[in-house]
DNA sequence: AATGAATGAGCCTTCATTCAT
DNA sequence: AATGAATGAAGGCTCATTCAT
């Protein structure tokens, strides 16, 4: 049955996001899944491969959602301004698989991982490119570093999403977790602060 | 000797960043440093515990640097301008134990451990929370919102941080490597633009 | 269908002389023949069984073809030279099958495959001993030692067909596959030889 | 210690034998020789390299034996008679050795492996390859079928060799064990058919 | 008649650690 | 102070087989 592969799919994305790939045992995953070692071999081929059809799966559910939004309007300000939110969600409806993605990005092994990984990060990450060379071209926004802009913006939404819940409840005082009114609370907070980062960054002063 | 203690040292903060603490093994380790992989356990009594020598190590030496600048003004607008130099000065000075702790820091494995790399890495963010909140209190700042102000900022020198070498080549075209001269060029940048996106939010406009 | 059954024994018999019984597997076995790996199991019960329902088919429909030449004379010396090429031929008839046979026998494990295989080959090794007793007790050939005229005639054939491909390259310089001239080739020379090298042990010289 | 690695090595040869390279687990060898698994790698690698440290072993220290004897004469007809009992004390030596070399040759599995063994047993066919050659050149030896001759010779051995227990028995009738005074018996009687079978074959007759 | 799904046992290898010297 | 030797546990993976359909 098919449900039992999107079982392990789950599994893996939680076991993942929590211990890390490497962390992350094909018995402990099969043992929470409550099947058989061999299965993972028999849907996926390998460990490896698993982490790939993970990435295949979640990033292909992920990227039909978002596309209209940013060609609507060629008002830099606007489409950054529809961009943010969409983002948002975007991010927060998947916080594990990036939190995931963040991490094992920040390797220097498993070179074919790290092609795909960078391959799916970079696809999002270069929307917002776009607007704010657009935007700086047309005069709309100042001459700022696109490139750390950039950091700055994807920074902020890593740094959320990746700190282990030991941290979030030390740094930020507030649980993070799989609550949905939880969820709402930060979705709203996160999309207001960055709104305003990046509108006081880059709109000129009247 | 005590070089070859620190010769251990050295060698895993390097395998640890580049391959994150499961994906080293000691063996790696111990061949990399040229010596027996018996020493790990002689010098350090286990992997574990040679990872909690490595946080002591670095922590130690970086806390001494930076005490007074904060202290010496009570403007928050000052000592703003004072801490960002001081904070990113601090993380280059030893990229690659940033880029572990991060790392480290989204699991929710080893709890010790976990402790440990909170405990180093709030201890920082408390200092630039504090000028915020004595910002806001005096109405220097304008009432953003803390947690996530300070997400950006930290968030913002994680990601430049963290990203493997294969991330940075294509996210921002430019090389990050241990060359002298390619880390001033980002010292300089990342200032630049850490105090200009600070400044644009905190900033109440004239 | 009965020619599902039959290919599955055709590719079983080349992949057990090309890596072993137990070098081949029966997912490679499935997979070479085109079908779900369940079928062996269908057919055969089990591996094991697959290995015997191949000798079965392979020695059955060999015996048939020879048995008149060796009664229809007396003489051990006629007899000998009939028997020769008549063994060759149904050798070289099956050579896959009887490189399994061979090496198989060289193994001390799975005594009821060691029964089987034992039993197959001392079948036909016992036509040859009996001309040879015959022809010592009529005194038409020396007081030679049988056993090992036994061995050194078998041998040569088993050696010929045992050897890998490469083995045979760097041995005879010559290929050994399955052209049907190259086999002509062999067949003839073999025949020539053994005959030779038997009649010159055998006979009284004048 | 070097003397446990050379127990493995035993063991090795003597469960190999029996059971063939797929056929013997390392678990069942680190069993038989009273150690850990790990110990396999730990000596030698891998299962593989142990293999190859097999023939290492028992090839170079039989090379050393037989160097003199073929140089001594330059007449075919001594040096034959030489070389035979020479070989086939070289064999008897190391029966186990070569009941695998020969079974191992006969796989078209793990490359590297057949070359080691063709490279170790061509070594050997060549001296007997270059009596043949010099003595049919110098019309000491009829024009024989110089390769399928030396096919016949090591036939013998190998066929001898290469048989199971259960096979010896039922085809010599006689025990083929280490038994130090079955083995004299063989390697006469042995010695006194190939030395009868290849003059008998060879020499022009008066 | 035939298959995809599933399993438990076993494979080889590597792990972090400990021990005797 | 330092090391080669050794270990038990665990790693990812493949095995032959069975089951429900």
């Amino acid at each position: 049955m098919q449900n039992r592969r999107r079982a392990l799919l789950d599994k893996a994305e939680f076991l993942f996001a929590e211990h890390g790939f490497e962390g992350t045992s094909i018995r402990d995953l099969a043992k929470e899944a409550g099947m058989n070692l061999a299965m993972i071999s028999y849907y996926f081929g390998s460990k490896e491969k698993l982490f790939e059809a993970l990435v295949e799966d979640r990033s292909s559910s992920l990227l039909e959602k978002v596309k209209a939004p940013n060609e609507s309007t060629s008002d830099p300000v606007q489409r950054l301004a529809a961009l943010v939110p969409s983002l948002v969600d975007r991010w927060l409806a998947n916080p594990r698989f990036y939190r995931i993605l963040y991490r094992e990005a920040s390797l220097n092994s498993r070179p074919e991982l790290q092609r795909i990984i960078a391959d799916t990060l970079l696809r999002q990450v270069n929307e917002f490119r776009k607007i704010l060379q657009d935007g700086v071209e047309q005069g709309r926004f100042r001459e700022v570093d696109i490139d750390l802009t950039m950091v700055t913006f994807y920074g902020t939404i890593t740094q959320l999403l990746s700190a282990s819940p030991q941290m979030h409840q030390r740094m930020l005082g507030r649980r993070w977790g799989d609550d949905v009114s939880e969820m709402a609370h930060w979705r709203n907070r996160l999309v207001d602060h960055l709104l305003q980062v990046m509108q006081a960054h880059l709109l000129t002063r009247a």
